[in-house]
Order: C-alpha cells, then structure tokens, then sequence
DNA sequence: GTAAGTGCAAAACATTTGCATAAGC
DNA sequence: GCTTATGCAAATGTTTTGCACTTAC
C-alpha cells in the first residue's frame, strides 16, 4: 500500500475518532510502514531516537501503538517471550506465525483450513469468535543443520 | 492420576536429572495438583502463604514451576494479558483454549484436525514443530447474553 | 562435606500512569 | 480557549537474580 494512501486513511480514522493528528503520530505511522519485519515498541523507541534526534518520547510510543493497534493499522503479536512485538498491517491478508525456538526468526504461514476448524471450535461452545493466536514452535531449517 | 503416582513420577525426575527432593518441591507439587483450574504464580503463592504459614518463597514458586514446566508436570499457558498462566498436565490429554475477553472464562478443546494441519503447515517450511500455542479469543455464551 | 536449593530484598523488564506543559482544533 | 496529547519521571506488576544461609545427598 502506498504510504499516501496510508496516511490518507489513518488522517480520516483520527478524524472519525475524534483524535488528534499530531507530528508524533505521524512519525511513528511512517515509521512502522518503513519496515517489513516484527518489532517491540522499544525497538521502535530506539529507530526514532536514532533517526532524530529528540524524537518521540517512550510513553508516545506506547501510547501511539495501542492506538495503531485498535485502529486496525499494526497487528500486536505475543510471542510468548515477554515483549509485545508489531508489524503494520494494512494490506496484509491475515497470517499466523513460525517461531524458531533457537534463532527466533519468525516465518509466517496461511492456513485457511485451520481457520475454518477454529470457527467450528468456537460455534460448538457456543463463542463469538473475535480473534484468535496460532503460534508453532519449532527449530528451522538451518538450525536443525547447525 | 493418583497423588502417590505423581508424587513417585516427581521423585523419579528429580532423581534423572540430578535435582534434590525438597519440602518446597513437594508442598508445590501436591498444592498444584490438587487444583482443577488454571492458576497463576502469584495465586499459587498466596494459596501456600494461606495454607500453610510460613509457606515457600516467592522466589521458590517461580522457580519449582520452570522446573515442574521443563519436566511436563504442568503446562504453562500464555493468556497474553501479562501473567502465566499454569496447569498441571499430567494424566491430561493436550488441549487447546478459548478465552472469553469479557469475563475472562477459560474453555478448553481438543481439535485433532488443527494439530494435523499444523504438522503440515510446520513441514511445508522446514521446520521440526516442538509445540504450539492456540488461543482463541471471543465472547462466551452467558456474555452474548449478559 | 559439598554442591544445590532457599529466602530475602533488590534488580530487571516491559508497560502504564499522574501530572504539568504544550499544542491541535 | 478548550480539550486532547505529550514528556517526564515515578509507579506498576510480574518475573528474575545476587548472595548469604541452609540443607539434601
């Protein structure tokens, strides 16, 4: 997705929510469109302290994620590992996740067959299903050589 | 499963692995096996402090359940909201859960079709699958209701 | 006797919050 | 100008750790 069109639509989410676009929002929302791989708010925190100077401070970062997060416009994946990572999420069909135990890279997969089980899960006890966490851990390919 | 069983099935790993057999151990054992619910180590500490007087440590409790986890005697399950969750996993079949994101409820089930899949999935990226985390999130029943 | 385990309090960790200041609208 | 957002530092909550003391083997 373009990033045009990106900002386009997280202007109009702020405007529909009544919140206010600021030059720290902003930032961040650029920011986490510039990358492609997972990261934690820290992370973030440290590419922003990096690239300016002053920067964003770290309670923005949270505050701003959350708010990106509801917005639909970053996925917040546990990886069990205590920190919270992110990926930005427009224009990403849904996936779940690989997690190498060893080297913690993260792959990711589609599986649709399991999703529909998951609504058939959820239907027999009687759920609304709203969301759901599918993460396989393993040891990768090159791990299992090395 | 018999408290004698799990309690000789304990002495045995501690004794495999070189560990020493301690009235912490023991007490945390038995107090984690007489539940039927999922509890977390705060909870567990609180239990013992309760129960008994002096009780065992914090420190000791987080520590005989990374022990009591390694050695598969409970099963560690990451609601995503901040703190571990426990079970104690032996005579029980594996299992998947459904939260409620209303009430908190925790639902468990089996799904035979998801674990294939998943191997499937695993193999398809070269990846040797050691285990998984399925959670899913909805609203229960008396919740859609309420 | 010796290595491992315990208890305590302090540290670590990610994250959240209170409050004064700044700035969108 | 009014209300929301930001920045800072302090608080939070769970889990981990250093270290002296204790204990299982």
């Amino acid at each position: 997705m373009q990033p045009a069109t990106v900002r386009r639509r997280f202007e109009r989410h702020l405007r529909d929510e009544g919140l206010r676009l600021t030059p720290q929002r902003v930032r961040i929302l650029e920011r986490v469109f510039l990358t492609h791989e997972h990261f934690s708010a820290e992370t973030l925190f440290g590419w922003l302290r990096a690239e300016d100077g002053s920067a964003v401070s770290r309670a923005t970062v949270y505050r701003t994620l959350e708010l990106l997060s509801s917005g639909g416009f970053v996925t917040a994946l546990d990886t069990g590992s205590g920190e919270m990572l992110y990926e930005h999420s427009l224009g990403h069909s849904h996936h779940d996740h690989l997690v190498c135990k060893h080297c913690g890279r993260i792959e990711e997969f589609r599986e649709s067959r399991i999703e529909r089980l998951q609504e058939e899960v959820a239907l027999r006890h009687g759920f609304e299903l709203t969301g759901h966490l599918l993460r396989l851990t393993g040891v990768c390919r090159e791990c299992q050589a090395g």
